[in-house]
RNA sequence: GGGGUGUUAGCUCAGUUGGUUAGAGUAUCUGCCUGUCACGCAGAGGGUCGCGAGUUCGAGUCUCGUACACCCCGCCA
């Protein structure tokens, strides 16, 4: 009965008319009396299905007691609609299927939502029932595409000569980076799993098995908060590679992005990427992930500032902070409120203030103008190269504070002045990574990237004079890619001896006791001839997220969870039975 | 760990200064209807105003606590 059975939506008058014979759910009925007209769905789309109850009467009482989502088969004859009864609005929307047999295969619970409509519902109810969310067109087309995309991504790498290989979930806690999911072990009791923050060791290890090409699109698990791009197990479309350079990654990388956004949006991307290194999207982005969407740029401004009888700029740089700013042209988009607001806004970076001015043709006013000296504006007037119109914006605070607040805040009013364009894809290259940063609550140096990050090659006799100051000048060979402001993935360069890869680690405080212990395994292989390699992780669903322009990575994901780590539809996590414990031999400690 | 917003009918939401019996759209149910396509028309049912305290003659509305969801800071690459 369904082996012959045809696709909603692929169904099309090729010619004369045809019999099919589908099943599906019912989306709509249209009960006129003597005439019933039935919307069916599946996965592929809609098509309409007439029951004439002058032709059976009993298919027209069967269709008539067929309600919303409830399963039917039915077998009909496909014909064109008469001109004045075409629905543009539907793909099929020039045929229609005339009924001449119907079958209730199931029956449907009046759904809690409207499975027919785009309205929005709550993301509570559609996390609850996401079983019915994703029969909306909505969610429905996310997981198409992300599917469309997975065989695009392992078609192309494929064809790259890489090979897919797996790696395991259960593994080793690993020192650094994100806090671990851990997994009981009933066969060794008191000892714990960790699921992989990433297949980071695996997949070096391939290289030296002498896969020179591996890729696995694979879950990764981190146990931090959450935020709409982050979710506590996300997928990641993991790489690495052999005798290969940072130039060689990023070709291949840039290959497989041009057809992720052409396969999600139609779109051609420019090839190849905008690169800036890290010192340079600090300075004039305020962070390591920017968005090139707009041209506003942050600006320093200490210098200009060094004499500044203004209080608050005059302690701030004698506490050894610092000043830059960022000049908006917003056309008077802008309001007072809004500057208001901002003024506001900004104490959630840590900043205490937002001072600001007006240039208005060749004078600056309102604000903090009047704290300005006349040597001072004019400084500024050249140093933003302002004309016409403008709001200019300061930061003054530590750098870290000052970066923090300006990063976010030039998104913020760009967007707000009209400078945004909410339409592009900008892509970035950010290169030329520390190798370490210092961690001022531990007091010690980690890894900015991860430690296996090789640094560049002339920076490796900078390793034995580092200090706290000059840690920032040690580059690595790390590289991230950034599409409109979020981080969509990142890699390196590995270390491929044995020799450099214990320094690193002594550098970051790991004792050879704990090496041993932790990564016995890659120091070992790293002596039998590990060749030189690296690679990259892409995050697949901030990829999605951004291409199909959705708030939040839970729009491209078909189960996931809540900002607490809830699974709504299943419960999970929940508590287990005593009896599961006591085979693990844990006990759990109620707060 | 911290800050913010929200929670009213199955769903989406309104609810004024604290004041009579808490509304709308949609969905559902019943009846009518042979070319609809968000079908239409007539009627009906549907509420622990998240939960718990408090203030008050009186609380959906004010206060405190709490749960959940979302956004953000910290955290996380």
């Amino acid at each position: 009965m369904f082996k012959e059975k045809t696709y909603c939506g692929e169904i099309i008058m090729d010619g004369q008319s045809k019999e099919v014979s589908l099943a599906g759910w019912v989306d709509r009925k249209r009960d006129l009396g003597g005439i019933i007209f039935i919307e069916l769905r599946d996965i592929t789309g809609i098509v309409q299905v007439v029951f004439d109850s002058s032709k059976s009467a009993e298919n027209a009482k069967i269709a008539d007691a067929a309600k919303s989502e409830y399963i039917i088969y039915v077998k009909g004859t496909v014909r064109k609609r008469s001109a004045d009864t075409i629905n543009p609005n539907l793909p099929t929307g020039d045929i229609e299927v005339e009924a001449h047999y119907i079958e209730i295969l199931n029956k449907s619970l009046v759904p809690p939502f409207p499975i027919d409509i785009r309205d929005n519902i709550s993301e509570e109810v559609s996390l609850k029932f996401r079983y019915l969310d994703m029969r909306r067109v909505t969610l429905r087309d996310a997981i198409i595409k992300r599917h469309l995309l997975m065989q695009a991504i392992r078609k192309y790498l494929v064809e790259n000569r890489f090979h897919e290989i797996e790696t395991p979930f259960l593994n080793k806690s690993t020192p650094e980076g994100a806090r671990d999911f851990i997994v009981p072990s009933r066969l060794s009791k008191g000892e714990f799993y960790a699921l992989p923050q990433s297949p980071q060791l695996f997949k070096q290890i391939l290289m030296v098995a002498g896969f020179d090409r591996y890729f696995q699109i694979v879950k990764c698990f981190r146990d931090e908060d959450l935020r709409n791009d982050r979710q506590p197990e996300f997928t990641q479309v993991d790489m690495e590679l052999s005798f290969v350079t940072p130039d060689m990654i990023i070709e291949i990388i840039e290959g497989l992005l041009k057809i992720a956004v052409k396969e999600i949006t139609g779109l051609d991307a420019a090839t190849p990427f905008k690169r800036i290194s890290y010192t340079e999207a600090m300075s004039k982005y305020g962070c390591d992930a920017p968005d090139t969407r707009t041209d506003v740029e942050l600006v320093e401004c200490s210098d200009i500032f060094r004499d500044s009888e203004f209080n608050v700029f005059k302690s701030a740089l004698a506490k050894g902070g610092i000043i830059k700013g960022l000049a908006v042209q917003d056309n008077g988009r802008i309001s007072r409120k809004m500057i208001d607001d901002y003024t506001a806004h900004v104490r959630v970076y840590g900043a205490k203030g937002f001072p600001m001015f007006k240039y208005n043709n060749g004078v600056l006013e309102g604000g903090i103008s009047k704290f300005i000296s006349e040597k001072e504006k004019n400084e500024i007037v050249q140093r933003f190269r302002l004309t016409g119109q403008a709001l200019i914006f300061f930061s003054v605070d530590d750098e870290n504070i000052v970066n923090n607040t300006l990063s976010h805040m030039r998104i913020k009013i760009a967007e707000d002045a009209g400078l945004l364009d909410r339409d592009k894809f900008c892509f970035l290259w950010v290169t030329e990574f520390p190798l370490f940063e210092y961690d001022q609550t531990n007091k010690r140096f980690q890894s900015k990237h991860h430690p296996f990050t090789a640094p560049v090659q002339g920076d490796i006799e900078k390793l034995g004079n580092m200090t706290i100051k000059n840690v920032d000048e040690i580059k690595s060979q790390a590289y991230d890619i950034v599409l409109n402001g979020t981080e969509i993935g990142g890699g390196s360069i590995r270390i491929n001896t044995t020799e450099l890869q214990s320094r690193i680690f002594s550098i970051l405080g790991i004792s050879e006791e704990e090496a041993r212990e932790k990564f016995s395994f890659l120091l070992e292989a790293l002596k039998y001839g590990a060749p030189p390699h690296g690679g990259i992780a892409l995050g697949l669903d901030r990829i999605l997220m951004i291409l199909l322009k959705r708030n939040s990575i839970r729009d491209v994901i078909a189960f996931p969870k809540t900002q607490s780590g809830q699974c709504l539809m299943s419960n999970a996590p929940s508590g287990v039975t005593d009896e599961q414990l006591k085979e693990l031999s844990i006990k759990v400690i109620t707060k």
